[in-house]
DNA sequence: CTGTTAGCGCCTTCAA
DNA sequence: TTGAAGGCGCTAACAG
């Protein structure tokens, strides 16, 4: 019942210190009987082993730290559950580093906190490093890897960002768009982001690709938040002049202030304006968005496996390969308004056409959404 | 440059190990030259202290676990992003231990992660505890707290969700509703939230302090979730026989699913319905959702902040008060049609009826919403 | 199969 | 103001 150490259940039972360990941890060289025993009177006595003596004495912490710029982001909580998801199954603990949402605790979080060997690995989230930081991280010498991000010298485990930017280009533009904006998101607290420049430059070659010149006063703003989306999208879409048919958004949250501000001004989605994301959010199947689907939860799991693997004593994977992305089209992207029915397969939508007028486009199971290669 | 001891800091500098120990803690009785120059000596061999012998000497493991249910939603990640501000503030560290989102896991975190003495300190978020569990808990004996839940034992950190459900009636009633719908939230994997009931049991109080009836077929559920609220919200609004008025629904992100519901089905907001829900999500001012504000990152950093004091030997406080919550009116709710004007202060909206014919209510600027308190 | 013996790296009395 | 020494609880060799 009450606390013990490891040598009290030890002198219960009559048996070395050594023998209860073992037992415990399920290592050969124990009799059945004498491991049942062992077991019951742990049991029986509450033994709790101290994570820091182990430690001290193995040189394994068993836990992994997250190093990751905000934990209340869609991206960052879900990719944060798929790794403690890894680490659960194997018996491992998390570590959180976050630097809330801010530059300012950067040095004290990567002198202070992460130093203190509490952690048998790192995985650095979406963020890049300074130089200063890398060579301090590598310094403590424990197995790290990227998810969501790229950093110069680490092993990253994300989607194929560019590609992912230019299948969105690719659909819309044999729907039959030319006139495409782009919503980027960005780094809003002073943290940096590499995705954010991928995507955009994915943006910019793809349009490129299609021969199609890329507007600067359809490059907006949207720093990956909805409230900034919805407004930038407000100016754009409200903006004299000409009109782009067709939005993308660089991650699915903005998207759904494109859809707001499209709604607030009347916009028709998606005659008169087609709205792509990227993410597939929970929102976006409800709401019809059409959208590049990644799944951070299974980016967070596969590094932190990959991760675990190299702690057993795996050698180290080279740079695993890109996490999969696919289109996944809804009903918030269809032709132009010149370009009625253009590169669109399938049959017209009849009773459906009224919902396809409004915002939320339709009732979707977004289970049989398809996704295109 | 290479990881060394204490004693390696020691011997470079000729002195004991306990003059760096006590220098590095900025402990007194080490004269200003000795601290400055272990500093510099320590900085110049990057001596990391190790934080498991720390504790194992000490008794203090500079960190504070998290128990909750799943990290990936809107509460849970803010809380914890609240929680750990305040940790970082402290020099603390933050252990997750989620549940995944499935009772599964449960037995397996509490016997062999928490258990692992790793921390300092214990929040439980929004959850229940079993019997066994609690007992578990207490018997580690290290201080704990609740936040956005309710443990019988055990402090709590919260809003009052019986007074902010009261609240959000009293404003539909005060409005004029009389045909109130209450959209549950729920507990959709085995983890037993408290909230949802207390929630609910407020409704029905409110109702009947009204002289209103609890309609069953208006009590639907919607799981906390915008995908599933949505489709409830359907069901109800698109149900033969007679329509409610309002719906309240018990977080914002139900209440999205409400406006997406009413949306689809032409239902407009607020004249033939008025929606409110509780939280104050992001979306929630840019979207015009009249909601209970509650500050989740607040009540993380406050519970923590609980912790930290009483681990710095302060005494345990009482159960704290109830965290603030405050009723924030936008544009999705309004009289009922039968009522024009009823009971709502201010000029009627011009320019801007069309707008409120919108799901998106208007542009608002949440910041300069109204309170009331 | 089991026990004995050293530490792991630090903190903390106690003595100087 | 500083140093010496013991021990926190466990694991990992090595004996038996």
């Amino acid at each position: 019942m009450t606390g013990t150490g490891i040598d009290g259940v030890a002198r219960a039972l009559g048996v070395s210190t050594a023998t209860v360990s073992r037992a415990l941890r399920g290592l050969p060289g124990v009799s059945a009987a004498t491991r049942d025993r062992v077991l019951a009177a742990a049991e029986e006595l509450g033994y709790v082993p101290s994570s820091s003596a182990a430690h001290l004495a193995s040189g394994r912490t068993m836990a992994l730290g997250v190093l990751l710029p905000r934990i209340d982001e869609w991206y960052f909580a879900a990719a944060l559950e798929g790794v403690d998801r890894a680490l659960r199954a194997a018996g491992y603990d998390l570590v959180v580093f976050s630097l809330g949402g801010s530059g300012r605790n950067r040095e004290r979080v990567f002198h202070r906190s992460m130093l203190r060997k509490r952690i048998d690995g790192l995985l650095v989230m979406c963020m890049e490093l300074t130089p200063e930081e890398l060579a301090a991280l590598q310094q403590l010498d424990y197995p790290s890897l990227t998810v969501g991000g790229y950093v110069e010298g680490l092993r990253n485990v994300s989607i194929d960002d560019s590609a992912a930017a230019g299948d969105a280009v690719d659909h819309l533009v044999s729907l039959g768009h030319r006139k495409i904006a782009y919503l980027a998101g960005g780094d809003g607290h002073g943290v940096h982001f590499s995705v954010p420049a991928r995507r955009e430059a994915a943006f910019r070659r793809s349009l490129a690709r299609h021969g199609l010149p890329v507007r600067p006063e359809w490059m907006v703003f949207g720093d990956f938040r909805f409230g900034a989306a919805k407004e930038a999208a407000e100016r754009l879409l409200g903006a004299p002049g000409e009109r782009p048919t067709a939005v993308f958004a660089s991650s699915d949250e903005m998207a759904f202030g494109v859809l707001a501000a499209a709604q607030e001004l009347g916009v028709r989605v998606p005659e008169e304006l087609s709205v792509i994301g990227i993410d597939d959010h929970d929102f976006a199947g409800p709401l019809g968005l059409t959208t590049v689907r990644q799944d951070p939860r299974e980016q967070g799991s596969c590094a932190a496996g990959l991760l675990l693997a190299e702690l057993r004593g795996h050698p180290a994977q080279a740079n695993p390969p890109w996490q999969p992305h696919r289109l996944v089209v809804r009903r918030s992207t269809g032709p132009p308004a010149g370009a009625p029915g253009f590169d669109r397969p399938g049959p017209t939508l009849h009773g459906e056409e009224t919902a396809a007028r409004k915002l939320f486009v339709g009732p979707v199971d977004f289970r049989s959404a398809r996704s295109t290669p």
